[in-house]
DNA sequence: CGTGCCTTTGAAAGAGCTCAATCCTGGTGG
DNA sequence: CCACCAGGATTGAGCTCTTTCAAAGGCACG
């Protein structure tokens, strides 16, 4: 999931496949046998919440969005998965959130039949599960004490050090792209698009941050913004 | 965690221990051996952020309240856990969390050496740590949803349904006992002591609650409380 | 029967929201 | 090639919910 302390592109399992049952040693009953590869275009709906579940997806390329609904449409986006990332990992009957593709994604889908089978077999790969769901706990939690607890500012500051860092491996200086609407970046951090907008305004009279475009953002003094990030600015700046 | 859709009472692994090995048919080697039972006081830490980790630890009985801080005192609790429940699933080096006992409580210690070994050599366990953990990580994804879009009567309501849901196995009636603090529930639903008490006291006014005592509140209208907890109520109840 | 802590209540202030208008920008079609 | 359009982004003004600051009430404990 997209946050700060949670990002380790090096727990990423991409490029190699994720599930390979080699290191464990065991011969044959790769995971490919039952894994099939696909793509959806920026926008639409890999599944919904409380449809029944059809199993796990890894992220390959591009970004996925989760969210909840509540009954009159207020809507809370639980993360944004990039490659290496599972889609799923509840395992549950139905699944509890809606997943979208934001950009044009490359998916990968583990059915659930064989699968469960798969992981009962093979001790492995029920503890890269397990470090994967640790991951995403950490960064939910993260999350909580940002929604909770911090400032507009403050969380605009830890969501574009989290983009940055998610970018990190192919970062051309402090440039980060930002591919989500605004409306998505509100329902995020738990603020409206007019608070991200002036907000992201705010920042950019304060020289934090210059705005190249609406989805492009150069981080000026990144100090600064972790700093602002982590709660450490005087409340002049928050 | 303490949280409407992620209480599963039926998923507490007590009151057997939750770790016998028994279950894989493999003879000893029982958890046990290495297990210690302990007593602490309310009140009293259990573990700090940024300690090195111990191992794990699991709710015997009473509850224990997790929670994160930021330099200028800022707290955000991310659960109560009871009995059955466990501290610490992530396993990582140092601890990310502060874990305090709000009531006195009974935990059991898995030290970390030793145990790394036995989820090595035991499937069963890894399956269950990551059922526990998933249980964790759906809990938070709610909460994220409560503390970024619901307002502060909404909250409330989660908190009081999720509170009874929780005692439901030793309810009598409708009464919920309530524990922890008005601080540590405003710290929870990311609120301020006083929003939390002037909310409460609407609640009681709109015969949704009755304040029987600080630490004890019946629910006069489940029904209404679910709706509200949910969103489906008109603003003006909100 | 103080003393201190937690809770409740009141009044004022403010951060972020709502409503509304304007500004871009990229895609379309004439 | 360029005007037009639609959707997203930005900006403005006023408002509201929650917070902040302050004080009083209640309860347990010594």
């Amino acid at each position: 999931m997209l946050h700060g302390a949670a990002i380790s592109t090096t727990q990423s399992l991409r490029p190699r496949a994720a599930f390979e049952t080699r290191s464990t040693g065991r011969p044959g009953a790769s995971i490919a046998t039952i894994a099939s590869t696909f793509k959806q275009q920026a926008g639409t709906t890999v599944f919904a919440e409380g449809e029944r579940t059809e199993g796990l997806y890894e992220v390959v390329s591009g970004i996925v969005r989760l969210h909840k609904l509540m009954p009159d449409g207020r809507r809370q986006i639980t993360g944004f998965l990039a490659a290496g990332h599972f889609l799923n990992l509840l395992l549950q009957d139905n699944f509890t959130h809606t997943a979208e593709a934001v950009t044009e994604v490359t998916l990968c889908r583990y059915p659930r039949t064989g699968f469960q089978r798969m992981v009962d077999q093979n001790p492995g790969l029920a503890l890269r599960l397990l470090a994967a769901t640790s991951d995403e706990l950490r960064a939910a939690q993260d999350q909580m004490l940002l929604l909770g607890r911090k400032t507009a500012a403050e969380k605009m500051a830890s969501f574009l050090l989290a983009m940055a860092e998610l970018q990190d491996d192919i970062a051309r200086g402090n440039v980060v792209q930002i591919p989500m609407s605004r409306g998505d970046i509100a329902d995020y951090l738990g603020l409206t698009v007019e608070t991200v907008s002036r907000t992201l305004a705010r920042l950019k009279r304060d020289r934090l941050i210059a705005l190249t475009s609406p989805t492009e953002i150069e981080l000026l003094d990144r100090d600064r913004l972790e700093e602002l990030a982590a709660g450490e600015l005087a409340e002049s700046c928050r």
